[in-house]
DNA sequence: ACTATTACCGAACAATATATTCCATAACAA
DNA sequence: TTGTTATGGAATATATTGTTCGGTAATAGT
């Protein structure tokens, strides 16, 4: 990629960051975002075709690794629930928020945490089925297989803002441990 | 209250809620919602300062007076997750919202679910806070109180947009099985 | 090093939406 | 009946979006 394309695009991704930590996502003009990240109004929407595309690829390149690099690791084939074992790949998720990789804690954390919650909870998801097997021995026989999935994932995604709204306190482990008695 | 008052503020609630089954919240505008409403544009501004405003309203007093008499019942001694009574709380909410009380089902199950059901979420909190005696006991010992105040209500959120994406296909007895299951 | 390509700026632009203001009119309450 | 209040309708200032265009500079391939 051209390395004029990255510059600008970087730029923008990161005024964009800066302005969603101040204030709501609705109230950020393009007129800010191109006068912070210093770039030309045309240029912006050679990159983006609108606001929300914009997030949209920002989250894509926030959290879409992150989940492609939790199916890969290693330890994939053990149990999703071995917490002891400290394979937990739930643990995992809850560690790479606290080590703020990629500033993923800085956007959860702010005003506009339901936006990226509701993408989150979409890679979620599909981590949890594509798991379905570990857990399918815990579920109550009455409830409905996609019922189930969806609880997991939403008392993880809950969990996750419970946890980020009160500014983290509690460690991962005892988190992971809150998620696994919730659920 | 003026009833020229009463009547445009229903009329333009009225308006709103066709516009929000067709499209989204923030694609509609305000010229649209006075042209449907057939008001003026100063008597809009009049009534809503603005259209978020108009929303905030439109759920105050959809939910507001549902949680109140919910809390008001005879029953509301008895246990709230007492479900072969027929007594339980939820069961009572679910079907309110079966029987589209107020129009909530429509609201709840259009393309902008989202913003009332984060409404009915706090709505749900307080009502789970005050029966809060009734599940204590069922709480695992390490979960804080606020986490599973957080959690039972969520989870309660997350069966009813799982039930209204499905188009309610079952009763509102299984759908509150479901969620004494999960929970 | 030369050349063709590509991205950029910046300004101007049309189109749309917001929110306010004014005054005449009609509905209301006492 | 009379004073008050809500409404209608139009005009308006303001702000935002998304597009267009020509000139300029960085880049990649040869």
């Amino acid at each position: 990629m051209d390395r004029r394309q990255r510059k600008t695009r970087e730029a923008i991704f990161k005024a964009f960051i800066l302005l969603l930590s101040k204030k709501n996502f609705h109230s950020i003009t393009v007129g800010e975002i191109i006068a912070l990240a210093d770039v030309g109004r045309a240029t912006f929407y050679a990159h983006f075709e609108t606001k929300d595309f914009l997030l949209k690829d920002l989250c894509a390149e926030l959290f879409d690794h992150l989940f492609d690099a939790e199916e890969n690791t290693p330890n994939a084939s053990s149990n999703m629930f071995d917490c002891d074992m400290h394979d937990c790949v739930f643990l995992h998720l809850f560690n790479h928020v606290q080590n703020n990789d990629n500033n993923i804690r800085k956007l959860l954390s702010c005003k506009n945490n339901t936006l990226f919650l509701e993408y989150f909870k979409n890679g979620i998801t599909r981590l949890v089925a594509s798991h379905l097997a570990d857990f399918q021995e815990k579920k109550p026989d009455v409830l409905p297989e996609d019922f189930w999935i969806n609880h997991i994932t939403a008392t993880f995604i809950e969990t996750l803002r419970w946890w980020l709204e009160r500014d983290m306190q509690q460690s991962p482990e005892v988190i992971t441990e809150y998620f696994l008695q919730a659920v």
